[in-house]
DNA sequence: CTTGTCGGCTCAACCGCACA
DNA sequence: TGTGCGGTTGAGCCGACAAG
């Protein structure tokens, strides 16, 4: 799946000439847009905008920002052909939404549209006019500087999406003094973390989850101490004749079995801390254990991407073939474990969730 | 400066009513 | 029953403003 981030959003919008005043998408609304500047590559933008009918001019105002932050979530929102709806995103929030609203659709891969808007009352539905959304899309780019809506069919369930939530976690505190990490960070990979043992108990396997971690307390209780986690590697069938293999899978962050016999996946979850050490560790449980069917994956945020697939073309990881579990993808999967009690999951499902990346 | 909340503006849809 | 009219609502949008 393609995705945009904050500076590629920038990048477009830096196309647009900086000294034409442009309007808003909604016809109704008289408020005029320029851009002041743009710091490059994510952002802030700086703008200004006022109302002629109102007999303001630029120079009664000050300049405006749209910020970075503000720009990363929406990049984040965005896939091909999927309307989204800004102020929905943003919860309503931002000041300049409506501003960078505007100029996106300026540019040439997006769209406005008004997608039809699904009401479910008392279980009649009925399809109502929509909000207006922009839609993304990269390969039928239109002229640039103008606004060109999207006819479409696509009609939007306001039914909540695949949101994943998180019980709140206690992370062990002798792992908070041994790393200078961010503690958001550790949260983060703990979550993460979590997620995949549900996702793996969904589907019936057994999980390992890295000794170190074992004690993050989750729903008042360790984490090491939930149904299906594995209490010692050295009694799982596959890995009782393999010592070397053992020591070397202890600090690995991940790993599903399943009826004691096969290994779907073996996973490091890399938040910010690079993917090589990641690689490294599954490249050496790798050499200590038997050739085996298995899955090596880096689960690593969205936005890391370039970095993973370079990491994992790296020579000396090339045999591991790995696959690559988006942080996004890992949500979504742990949503629908979630929200539906899916079961009977092949391998090929798990699959097109686990990109690989080799080249 | 950034971000979240809240409210104002506008217009279309809706409602109730009178009248043909 | 259908139509026209005036008043009322509220969806949709944007931005003022206060708190961080």
């Amino acid at each position: 799946m393609r995705k945009l981030s904050a500076s590629n959003l920038v990048a477009f919008i830096n196309q647009l000439e900086k000294n034409t005043v442009y309007n808003y998408i909604n016809p109704r609304t008289k408020g005029v847009i320029k851009v002041e500047g743009i710091d490059l590559p994510e952002g802030p933008i700086r703008i200004k905008r006022w109302e002629p009918a109102k007999g303001q001019s630029e120079n009664d105002k000050s300049v405006e920002h749209i910020s970075t932050e503000m720009i990363w979530r929406v990049a984040n929102a965005f896939n091909p052909s999927a309307p989204i709806n800004l102020d929905r995103v943003l919860g309503g929030s931002y000041n300049t939404r409506s501003v960078l609203e505007a100029l996106l659709a300026y540019t040439p891969e997006f769209y406005f549209c008004y997608p039809g808007r699904i009401e479910n009352k008392g279980g009649q539905t009925s399809i109502k006019h929509g909000h207006k959304h922009l839609l993304w899309r990269p390969d039928s780019p239109h002229r640039l500087g103008i606004l060109e809506k999207a006819e479409t069919e696509i009609v939007i369930s306001e039914m909540p999406a695949l949101d994943a939530f998180y019980d709140s976690l206690v992370l062990p505190s002798d792992q908070i003094e041994e790393q200078e990490l961010d503690i958001e960070v550790l949260r983060r990979h703990a979550q993460i973390q979590i997620a995949l043992y549900f996702i793996g108990k969904q589907l019936n396997f057994r999980t390992w989850i890295a000794q170190n971690d074992k004690g993050i307390l989750y729903q008042n209780k360790r984490i090491g101490e939930y149904e299906g986690v594995i209490a010692s590697l050295k009694d799982e069938q596959l890995m009782i004749a393999y010592d070397d293999a053992v020591q070397a899978a202890l600090l690995i962050d991940c790993i599903w079995f399943k009826n004691g016999k096969l290994m779907p996946a073996v996973m490091e979850v890399e938040h910010s801390t690079g993917v090589t050490s990641g690689l490294s560790r599954m490249k050496n449980f790798k050499d200590k254990f038997p050739p085996f069917p298995t899955r090596y994956v880096i689960v690593a945020p969205d936005e890391d991407r370039d970095k993973v697939i370079k990491e994992a073309n790296k020579p000396q990881f090339a045999d591991l073939d790995t696959r690559y579990f988006t942080y996004s993808a890992v949500e979504e999967l742990y949503a629908l474990c979630q929200r539906r009690k899916i079961k009977g999951v092949t391998e090929e499902f798990l699959d097109c969730y686990m990109e690989r990346v080799l080249n």
